[in-house]
DNA sequence: TTGATAAACGGAGGCATCCTCCGTATAACT
DNA sequence: AGTTATACGGAGGATGCCTCCGTTTATCAA
């Protein structure tokens, strides 16, 4: 009895961790040329490991499409704390916002993805929620705090109203109109 | 000049307008079972003709989709032409709110297909609309003239209301739920 | 360092699906 | 009955899916 239960793992592999990351951006860059039906050998190929690996890391293409949008909404997470940094915080928040616009528009072919993946996991949903709230509550915060910003908007209205700048937009040409709401939208933001 | 630019074409062929329909009812019958991405060779083989034939009728996976869909919807509009003559009006529109269900019930496949097309084509959504718009108002027009229905609804609305109960189920074992919401939609909207 | 070994890698291969192409069949017309 | 426009079927080459397994390599203990 008591025999020891927990194996001491070894620490994972780093072309493990390389392939892995290198498989996201392949996935991303494929995907959002090809929409959401574009080929797994394509992927391997982009990210230059062969399609063993790929099944190893993504038994399922859902499984990719989930990480892939994960690596995504990290990303703008990031960008929000370098951003954070930013001397002007009202800029700041307009170029957040822009990269936001220009990932929809770069990986149009990925948001059908996601669309398909999102009606299964709630449970990424509410981590993606979560994360743009923060960062959007990062870059508020400091303007605020600066008194360059109005008070009494909340990070999740925020959200919603880039959501919706989206979503009610139709298909060809919609970035610049898009860009533009952005823009309208901080500058009623910012405190006179 | 004024040469026969007109040219005398001849009558369709039998056995085209056969294998359209024929492919028509495979198509829905597979993509109900398969979803979107079931297999093409699959629709020919069901309809019991070449995989070249299908290929001619509908070039594209698209071009399939939404033939099936104006189908579908063509039909709903004919059941209620049929229904329109039943002797009991609000068991009638009763009737045809149910065929409804039961073929969103079915065709759940076929549904994430339509949203694939449907992107595209407002056309398609237009003449969808018109169509069973026009449907409801032949069910609705007769009750309320021999005074069993309420007239404040407009067609419209009702169609609305429809689509508000598919759209807000979930996935699993829904059908019931939706079938007793529109049995006391249909009760409410009964002249006591 | 140097094995030992768990972990990861690549890609061949078998099977499914896509879609084109063209020889054959047949319905519509005369 | 003959002609011809039109449609049919399905073989076949290309591509994609996914598994399986022999080979490679990073980690760890000595």
């Amino acid at each position: 009895m008591g025999t020891e239960t927990v194996k001491a793992r070894r620490k994972p592999r780093a072309d493990s961790i390389r392939n892995r990351e290198l498989l996201l951006e392949a996935a991303a860059h494929v995907f959002s040329a090809g929409g959401p039906q574009a080929s797994l050998d394509a992927v391997a190929r982009q990210a230059g490991v062969g399609i063993g690996t790929l099944y190893r890391h993504f038994p399922t293409r859902e499984d990719l499409f989930e990480a892939v949008y994960r690596h995504e909404v990290d990303h703008l997470g990031e960008l929000a704390e370098e951003l954070a940094r930013d001397p002007d915080p009202v800029e700041a928040l307009r170029k957040w916002l822009h990269a936001n616009v220009r990932l929809v528009a770069t990986k149009k072919g990925m948001i059908e993805a996601f669309q398909l993946v999102a009606h299964g996991s709630t449970e990424l949903k509410a981590y993606s929620f979560e994360r743009l709230t923060n960062a959007i509550g990062l870059l508020l915060h400091r303007g605020v705090a600066e008194g360059k910003l109005r008070a009494d908007i909340a990070p999740e209205d925020l959200l919603r109203t880039l959501v919706g700048i989206f979503y009610s937009q139709g298909t060809a040409d919609w970035q610049p109109t898009a860009l533009r709401l952005v823009d309208i939208f901080v500058d009623g933001l910012r405190k006179r």
